[in-house]
DNA sequence: ATGTTTGCCTAACAATCGTTAGACAAAAAT
DNA sequence: ATTTTTGTCTAACGATTGTTAGGCAAACAT
């Protein structure tokens, strides 16, 4: 018969179970069908792993440090507000293009995560939207943006952004790059042609 | 001991439903879930409905219609592209905040769907998309808006409309139209103070 | 060469799932 | 007064769930 041992690594399982929770959700996929896709069988999974919320576990706070990580290299390097936040887009753009299965869990499957572990998660996706929010204080107080509602801008430059997840594919021809500065230009005020301060506009 | 009828609605069940789907996701709520929370057992449902899927698809299908007449009043009743566009976003936050629970549901699970309602239910939304697109366009005709990719614009918007289904609350002071208001704002253009056209601005 | 560890397997477990069958009482229709 | 319909119930079904126990062969350590 054929080979007993596949060697299958905990990273293989995490991966395999990120593209069926994005497919299916967590909780409509069993251990059966992240094994079978595999190529093993489901008890095999727990000598890697313990049990089917460590998945989830592992798949959400990955995500979430690879985010704060990027948002904490954006305040560090960068002074100007809008580079900053065109920056934090990017690299935004970048963690979600770069795996749109794990990325896909990180944004929706949360919810199913145990009540302990959700309380942290939500505890470092605040911290993530208030370190997003500095950034457009930071603006305001350089005088480059003028928003009513620093609250609602994030919001809504982090749905812009978390979007993309749900059309986002890999064979696209759009390029992560392309797409962040799409949505940052979009997002500083693409849209609008004529201003109130074009009243004023002389060429 | 107590009455043994009470009268328990189809409607009821669905916004029943509807909560837990919301809370738990489709697939973590079950029958007895459902059931219990109306005081009745999981077998008296399907007095009612036909199966679990059923009540999917009425919430799915349901809260897209709502969306979709929603827009085709708008294209019937007004003409400039920028009310069009505010008058848009009002209705779909109005619909949004109308029933968090049932739009939740419309928003995140219906990849739970059997396969043929599924197919149904993407083209509608892809039909609301290019409803939602058309007005973009209208609005560049009328010189109105510029934007170099129209799509990405509409997805940037509806992701902003959607979005206030994770964070509304009845309780909460801001009314649907301020929320619509202050998205529209955004949208079109409030945060960044000076554009390429600002450099020749003389007050 | 021998013993230990690793990585898979088969088999089974209790729990829970959606759903159906059939009983029974209240309400409505005749 | 009798029949029919309606809305619930209890009980059970087969399937599937996450998980555990225990076996066995390959790989590794000594």
């Amino acid at each position: 018969m054929g080979e007993t041992i596949k060697n299958i690594s905990k990273e293989q399982i995490i991966s395999a179970a990120a593209k069926l929770f994005r497919q299916k959700g967590y909780a409509s996929s069993s251990m059966r069908d992240i094994a079978s896709s595999l190529h093993i069988e489901a008890a095999s999974l727990y000598h890697h792993i313990k049990n089917k919320e460590e998945i989830l576990e592992i798949i959400c706070f990955s995500m979430a440090k690879r985010f704060l990580d990027a948002i904490a290299e954006v305040n560090d390097i960068y002074f100007n507000a809008e580079e900053k936040l065109r920056k934090a887009i990017l690299f935004h753009v970048e963690i979600i293009t770069e795996d749109i299965d794990k990325s896909a869990v990180f944004l929706r499957e949360w919810r199913s995560l145990p009540d302990t572990f959700l309380q942290d998660f939500l505890r470092l996706r605040n911290q993530y939207e208030s370190d997003f929010t500095r950034i457009i204080e930071n603006g305001i107080e350089e005088d480059l943006f003028e928003t009513t509602d620093k609250k609602f801008a994030v919001l809504s430059i982090l749905s812009s952004v978390n979007w993309i997840n749900e059309w986002y594919q890999t064979e696209g021809k759009m390029r992560p790059n392309e797409i962040a500065e799409r949505i940052s230009d979009f997002v500083m005020g693409g849209l609008r042609k004529k201003l109130v301060t074009d009243i004023h506009y002389r060429p």
